[in-house]
DNA sequence: TAGATTGTTAATCGATTAACAATC
DNA sequence: TAGATTGTTAATCGATTAACAATC
């Protein structure tokens, strides 16, 4: 609870604010940006955001109004430029900037996300692992050092960590987080299946595969159950 | 597209259809869950909307619709039975029942899928994997064999697979997810991030890790901005 | 009985979509 | 100019939350 915080936001009513994207349209701009990187690669130079939905199953003035949170200005009847629509979504998204991330729990997921290259296109590089098991910590997974947990807090700081993505057990993640929160770090990417708690500010973002395996599941049993009864549903998650 | 589909959804007019559950409620069902195993573990027996709420950092009343929609139903003053509440999302997710899946994609990330024992618990299991990669096929993993990725469409009619997962790189996943069409598999769980063409009635769910990434590297290249000017976010994804 | 909690109906809020004006 | 497309304002839709009645 910073004081001067209220404070400094309250005393000006009415300030325009860093703008309000919706999570939703957030989490379509990385769509965007591969389909317009790939019809970049195939020539295209200019597009409409009715190709773009028309290609990627949204409607046009969605589109048009996902891509206006970046900034970005078309030119009526011909659309926007392919390069600079993807720069704007880079820059907007902060892909030109590294974030560098440390990483706890060196199992089979944690593995995979160390060896994933790919991340660092979208300005993520996963620098160090940790992990408690000591037939671990010392080894070296996909050119990466596996750290014991208790180096964590200590280090974060030293080399202005500032994200950390928890991929271990459910029974584990609190206190990794914690662990995560006491370096300083102010974002965490949490895969285990927990609802953590953390000071306020901390960012914490759930990739959570039970929740949509749930709906798969649901949804493939509604079907064996009454398969003509079936919704049109709208679209994948 | 069916013909007698339309007559006989049109047939009757107001017919009360299967409970639409908003796909929201349905991704909250798993984090219930998980929470009720835990504390039913620690020997609590009933619990009210309240107290879920304020473990889980949600208000009670979206608790209660949530829960409503597994049709089960609490006791005024009491709250609900751990037990059958657990037991009610279970049956109402289709836990109870194994979903037998092929998985295509024997990288980092399907290794780690394949290796992940917890899946069985939410009625996951992953039977096969394929590859197209020649130094792979034949070998096993995690004690599931790799198969050509070509006998996918003979072998999931035969072994009556309905549930298919895509782990292959972006450019693969498309012609994976024919390949898996045309063993008429019915429900594709995607991790590779593109937007895939299948025809009607196939249901698809993406796990799109790059959606994520975006959303906390956006959030914390702005509170690096301007780290004075965010708005009170409400909750984690 | 009184009080806590469920269940339900109504109000609010936010995202999506529709309608239309502006512009090249 | 005419037509396509962007940009913007208004209407719709769905999920969340608030208010309240029912019940143990």
């Amino acid at each position: 609870m910073v004081i001067g915080m209220n404070l400094s936001n309250s005393s000006r009513v009415n300030r325009p604010e860093v703008p309000p994207i919706p999570q939703p349209s957030l989490k379509r701009l990385p769509q965007y940006h591969h389909y317009l990187v790939d019809i970049e690669a195939k020539g295209v130079t200019r597009i409409s955001c009715s190709a773009i939905g028309r290609d990627l199953g949204c409607v046009p003035v969605q589109v048009r109004k996902d891509l206006q949170y970046t900034g970005i200005i078309g030119k009526p009847k011909t659309g926007y430029s392919v390069s600079e629509l993807i720069q704007a979504i880079e820059q907007f998204l902060g892909w030109n900037n590294v974030n560098e991330a440390f990483l706890v729990g060196v199992g089979n997921l944690g593995t995979a996300l160390l060896g994933h290259e790919r991340f660092s296109k979208f300005g993520l590089r996963i620098v160090a692992a940790f992990d408690t098991d000591p037939s671990k910590v010392g080894q070296w997974v996909h050119q990466k050092a596996v750290l014991p947990l208790d180096k964590l807090a200590d280090l974060a700081p030293r080399m202005s960590i500032l994200l950390g993505i928890i991929t271990t057990p459910a029974e584990a993640a609190q206190a990794v987080a914690d662990e995560m929160v006491k370096g300083g770090i102010q974002a965490i990417w949490n895969f285990a299946p927990v609802k953590l708690k953390v000071p306020e500010g901390v960012i914490v973002h759930n990739e959570d595969l039970y929740s949509t395996l749930a709906s798969l599941s649901w949804k493939l049993a509604r079907r064996l159950r009454a398969p003509m009864q079936e919704k049109q549903e709208k679209e994948a998650v």
